[in-house]
DNA sequence: TATTGTTATACTCTATAACTATA
DNA sequence: TATAGTTATAGAGTATAACAATA
């Protein structure tokens, strides 16, 4: 036998599968610590400054008609509101409220947190994995939402 | 400026969440073209010889009820039948039709190749991006299906 | 008592389609 | 006509709880 054999990629697809359901798990997890269902706390994550619902449903790769309850999930919370756009009135612009913003740099914090207990590599070895991750996907890739896609 | 900073976990969260989502997306695909729903594929790829309902639900890492719904669709296709166990008659063991074997082949084959298209790396790349995932999951890790945890 | 598989039920996340109000 | 957001609805995929049959 020789030492190291070539991995398949039925190994590397399961490594990167166990990799991204711990790093989906600590998520979750602190999500809910905040009280948040993970929907809920990745839109609250990407909300910076004022954005369209339709921007919103860009972001999350999903069907502009799931924004509307993920939105008011976070109003009903007092995080977020929703404020007309004065030059188009179709538009609503997702206001972070003071809370809101308090909430959404606590997931973000401990977030971080919790992906650092996974990525726990010596720089040369987070560097490497970037590269090697980088050249996985194309520049422009971007996952859809649906399952059965 | 320096050359090259350390990735924050954040990146290479995206990163890894990127290419998780490039392979779900061509199994999905490659399910899809066979005529089947993924957990049904899922389920399909892990049946090898005889397993038990509850191996199933082991493998699938979700609640044994759910594995009566999926054995359901894969019975109605013929792909698979419930054969009792002779010595505990509480046990149902799932065995492959002929067409289930041909399936399921043609099932591994594809998504092989589907995973191969991600994974288009030189063997040196492909060693080092193991050993890096490696290094990220405790030897004994497995997956929770709930994604509320 | 404990375990295997099933049923009933509910929740979350997704989609499509039809609607409204605007542009 | 086209776009932003909403509503209604449906379908996966998950869970829990209660159950029958069996160990």
């Amino acid at each position: 036998m020789h030492a190291e054999s070539s991995p398949t990629s039925r190994e590397l697809l399961e490594l990167v599968f166990q990799v991204a359901g711990r790093l989906r798990e600590g998520f979750t997890r602190t999500a809910a610590e905040l009280d948040l269902p993970p929907t809920q706390a990745q839109a609250l994550a990407s909300l910076e400054g004022s954005a369209r619902m339709r921007d919103l449903a860009e972001v999350l790769a999903c069907d502009a008609s799931n924004v509307t309850g993920i939105v008011d999930g976070l109003e009903r919370r007092g995080l977020v509101t929703r404020q007309p756009d004065p030059a188009d009135r179709r538009v609503k612009h997702l206001v972070l409220t003071e809370e809101g913003e308090r909430r959404r740099a606590a997931l973000l914090a401990e977030s971080a947190r919790s992906a650092d207990e996974v990525f726990d590599l010596p720089e040369r070895d987070r560097l490497a994995l970037r590269d090697l991750l980088k050249s996985l996907v194309p520049a422009d890739w971007h996952a859809s939402c649906d399952p059965r896609q």
